[in-house]
DNA sequence: TTGTAGGCGTTATCAT
DNA sequence: ATGATAACGCCTACAA
């Protein structure tokens, strides 16, 4: 190894005092003599001395950390919820660590029990399956979980997301009643929420007594292969009037191959993506989406956690409500020129509908929407 | 605080041993006799006790773990530099902590030193320019450090990335000698490496005796914008042959206001984005593109940060080459046909005479231009 | 205002 | 094959 690093030990030699003394120039800074003071900032300042926090994880065994694992660092969904995450943690100084898990879930498993070993105060999850072990882990090592995105069955601990599979059911139950006939589903890069987004379609065309056509690839999202899926539909389905989709990126490949292939959006073909991007936006005509309040999920897992955390402080058991923390959220509709006016007003009425149902929890942002062009 | 998590001691305990023998059971199975061994999986497994890594951070000064801050996660261009890092990283058994900073030097300051309190073994910058107490703290504390994406004219330490100066001042140039009259530049998000592209294409125009014309915006790059860009840029020199775009948002963004424009492209525009994403292949006509070899760079930078682990253990002063370890790597061009075919293979010709120019350096990854779909 | 002692969970080292 | 001890750097608690 190279030399050792700088301490506060080698601080405290320059000054001529003891470490505690730095040590209570960082932490309380009041409590130093001014003079004391300025002399140490200077070696610290020279040096570029910065403390090092393990030594308080362990004897704390509190990090000020919270860990994150989402399923990838290039689907776009997950730049904002890590946006609301850091925002959020920010201001109550917390630190929050980030892995992935290439939405795999032994990947997860391992990322899980690599941020355990850093002893984090807290975790958030972005799937909504786990490995048995993983939920041992989380609760042997004592460590409050926020889930979010989706809304399992059963949360490890606590959840705040919507329901993915209802979300689908009722936009396509919706354009049924609006009259299209055959709407397909196109869903690539096979996660847990494009299958519930799959299911939530196949229930809607059943209960209309149609066939649901589903049109997917396991390869990674690119609005390329959307383009291609679109064209093998035509092929097999040469009547659909409505495509809805896993995600934008999708949308967006499927309108340009209607485009090319000279359909009409939204005359002869509606379609509605999923998570209502800012690359909707830029199409012509604009994308009607699905949007999930990713920021906002992302600030609510946190706030879960920092509930939890104060809440453990105090040991007295009164106040403490044991409230079920399974937080469902809404959505609401973007742009769309991809569908009829009639339709889109039909889907935002609809949306609306179920934001009315849900119960509003103290704990959510004001701005639920934040981070989404409505259009 | 609620109840204390699962230790080594705890193990031990049920097991009816020592928490060395719980320790060896994890550093060095095969020391442990294997009836031992088993009893304490079974512990372990039902307990699901993670170990902590902070101790061994603090004992051994080693976390194992190497920093990196990019200044955003929004921006896929750093998607792939994370992937890059990660799976090098990986491979050796090696953490990554990845922080980002807004693109705020301020901000990449307090993350570098929130990532130096965990006592990472090194760490990886995407910009190109620091603090000054950035710059102390990391020799204080004696951190390797490798910069990557950019070029910085004096490293901290290591660098391995590109001239992205060079980079628009060379396309600027082929697009000019190819006969286009008045290229103009669209940048966003000014950032430094949008700030060195534009002194690039300066340089070029200035060189051609023209006069450069620059749009920009200070907000955060998307599609929409770019097209509103476009559009004023149209007013004040409507007499614009070429577009080139700090990135590939941007170019696809004016492609599509072109296109709305009924402007023929590559005609009457040209235009080049900047980055090579797979965003540029999904447009008709797909977008040519300044593609950087972003996963690569990311591996490269890990590999400059373990050659140097390695060189520090053996403390023979005989091999050390002390090598300048500053690497410049090529770009290429991809997509091809926003501009016309002599202009691409222009492009590609001096793309190619550059990457001949540069030295191989034995720490660069077999296949430079992974993850980027050349088309 | 400053100093001293002890401990956090793990591992290196040296026994046994 | 297993155990005992010390040490890592900082902070809490107490003392001066």
């Amino acid at each position: 190894m190279g030399k050792p690093r700088v301490t506060m030990q080698d601080i405290a030699n320059k000054v001529g005092i003891t470490k505690m003394t730095v040590s209570r120039y960082f932490n309380a800074p009041h409590n130093v003599a001014k003079a004391t003071g300025d002399k140490i900032r200077q070696t610290v300042d020279f040096l570029g001395f910065v403390p090092s926090r393990v030594p308080a994880m362990l004897a704390q065994s509190s990090s000020k950390a919270i860990g994150a694992v989402i399923p990838s660092f290039s689907n776009m969904v997950f730049a904002d919820v890590i946006r609301g995450i850091e925002e959020e943690a920010q201001t109550h100084d917390y630190t929050v660590l980030i892995m992935h898990s290439g939405y795999n879930m032994e990947a997860e498993e391992r990322q899980i029990a690599e941020l355990l070993s850093y002893q984090i105060d807290g975790i958030i999850l972005t799937e909504p399956q786990h490995t048995d072990l993983t939920r041992r882990r989380l609760n042997a090592m004592n460590v409050p979980c926020a889930e979010t995105m989706s809304l399992p069955a059963q949360p490890i601990d606590m959840a705040a997301g919507l329901d993915h599979r209802e979300a689908m059911y009722r936009c396509t139950k919706t354009l049924l009643e609006q009259g299209r006939r055959q709407p397909i589903y196109i869903g690539v890069r096979m996660d847990i929420r494009t299958w519930q987004r799959q299911e939530g379609y196949e229930q809607a065309m059943r209960e209309y007594g149609l066939t649901p056509f589903i049109m997917d690839s396991c390869e990674r999202s690119t609005f390329t292969m959307a383009g291609s899926l679109m064209r093998e539909a035509l092929k097999s389905c040469p009547k659909l009037d409505a495509v809805l989709c896993t995600n934008d990126d999708v949308a967006v490949g499927t309108l340009l191959a209607c485009q090319a292939l000279k359909l009409r959006v939204p005359e002869d073909t509606a379609i509605l993506g999923y998570n209502g991007l800012n690359i909707g936006s830029a199409t012509v005509p604009q994308l009607c989406s699905i949007a999930t309040p990713r920021v906002a999920m992302g600030r609510m897992a946190v706030r879960l956690l920092l509930e939890r955390f104060n809440a453990q402080e105090p040991a007295d058991a009164s106040a403490a409500a044991p409230q079920p923390r399974r937080i469902k959220l809404p959505y609401c509709i973007t742009g769309g020129q991809t569908v009829t006016a009639a339709e889109l007003a039909a889907l935002r009425a609809d949306a609306d509908l179920l934001r009315h149902e849900l119960t509003p929890d103290p704990l959510l942002p004001e701005q639920l929407f934040e981070g989404i062009e409505l259009l």
